[in-house]
DNA sequence: AGAATACCTCAGCA
DNA sequence: ATGCTGAGGTATT
């Protein structure tokens, strides 16, 4: 076992919190052991301890992998899955200067910055995600992971592995049953056919990643053609993985807010469905992005941590 | 177009 | 206890 000691990342708690953003639904493996967060990025373990200033890391890379990373590799992608390029503060006082909700709001939950993740586990986490709570999810995430994808390595007795690649998801439709009986319910058969896709247009030479730099609604569109992938969906895999900061996906959760401090602004059609049309969607998702701004993604994500977290 | 319904499973709650 | 409800929705009718 090849292990790293600790490094560090300059970075202050008011531009990432560690605790409310890596439980929060974004990314659906990481674990607290004591004051440590554990996950696996790229290929290897990852190990966090948040400090006032710091972010402290290390890492545990499998040992059966030919090429070390370079430890400037390493630093990198942890950087780039941080978005530490994106000044999160700035953003708080834009939104703050154009929304008096957010001004409430933010006091007492800052640092909450979306993540950029892997595009295929942010994609197929997310079609796992549909009329699902973040408990379930993040079992079901945990057993694909054991079930299909690769060992890398254990830390304290515990064994991780990677995501899955689409071409580790459909060898065989048989996956699909193995999937139900690991408590995927009717999103086995979607996760499967996007696996299928994803791998024949990877099999072309494309990879997913390619994507980011598109426009958001190309991104988006691009999405949409999954099975499993509706307008909440795709607009989260936009956010999270694709670089689409302005994209505001609409869930419950948002759906509540809106129709209790923004149903004024955002001119919502009169309804007398509970549900949420696919056009009331779009207009409260442009309604919002009007109001929040370019990063209108960022926003939507801190409210919605605050509504998860409200303590009625 | 917009509404209603089916869809898997399970934690949380009365 | 046993039965509901709702969960970061989507596809179909």
């Amino acid at each position: 076992m090849n292990r790293i000691p600790w490094n560090q990342i300059k970075i202050p708690v008011k531009e990432i919190c560690l605790d409310v953003v890596l439980p929060s639904g974004q990314s659906f493996r990481w674990k607290k052991h004591g004051h440590e967060w554990v996950s696996v990025l790229n290929e290897f373990i990852i190990i966090l301890r948040q400090e006032d200033d710091y972010i402290l890391y290390r890492t545990i890379t499998s040992q059966t992998k030919a090429e070390v990373t370079a430890p400037m590799e390493i630093d990198n992608a942890i950087k780039d899955y941080f978005n530490t390029s994106i000044n999160l503060s700035k953003l708080y006082r834009e939104f703050g200067a154009r929304d008096r909700y957010f001004q409430t709001i933010a006091p007492r939950f800052g640092g909450i910055r979306i993540l950029r993740q892997d595009p295929w586990e942010t994609l197929c986490s997310f079609i796992c995600s549909s009329n699902n709570s973040i408990k379930r999810i993040t079992q079901m995430i945990e057993s694909i992971c054991l079930t299909f994808g690769t060992y890398v390595a254990s830390y304290n007795s515990v064994a991780y592995y990677t995501f899955p690649r689409p071409a580790d998801l459909c060898k065989s439709s048989a996956v699909v049953q193995r999937l139900r009986e690991l408590g995927f319910g009717y999103r086995a058969a979607y996760v499967y056919k996007t696996a299928l896709q994803v791998h024949e247009w990877e099999l072309l030479g494309h990879e997913l990643s390619e994507l980011r730099g598109s426009s958001y609604q190309e991104v988006r569109e691009f999405l949409l053609s999954f099975p499993g992938v509706g307008p909440k969906v795709a607009d989260c895999v936009c956010l999270m993985a694709f670089d689409c900061h302005s994209s505001v996906p609409i869930d419950t959760h948002m759906w509540n807010i809106v129709q209790k401090r923004y149903a004024k602004g955002a001119k919502i059609r009169p309804s007398k469905s509970k549900a949420l049309s696919k056009a009331t969607y779009d207009d409260i998702s442009s309604h919002l992005r009007g109001l929040w701004g370019e990063y209108a993604g960022w926003a939507q994500s801190v409210l919605f941590v605050s509504e998860l977290r409200k303590t009625p």
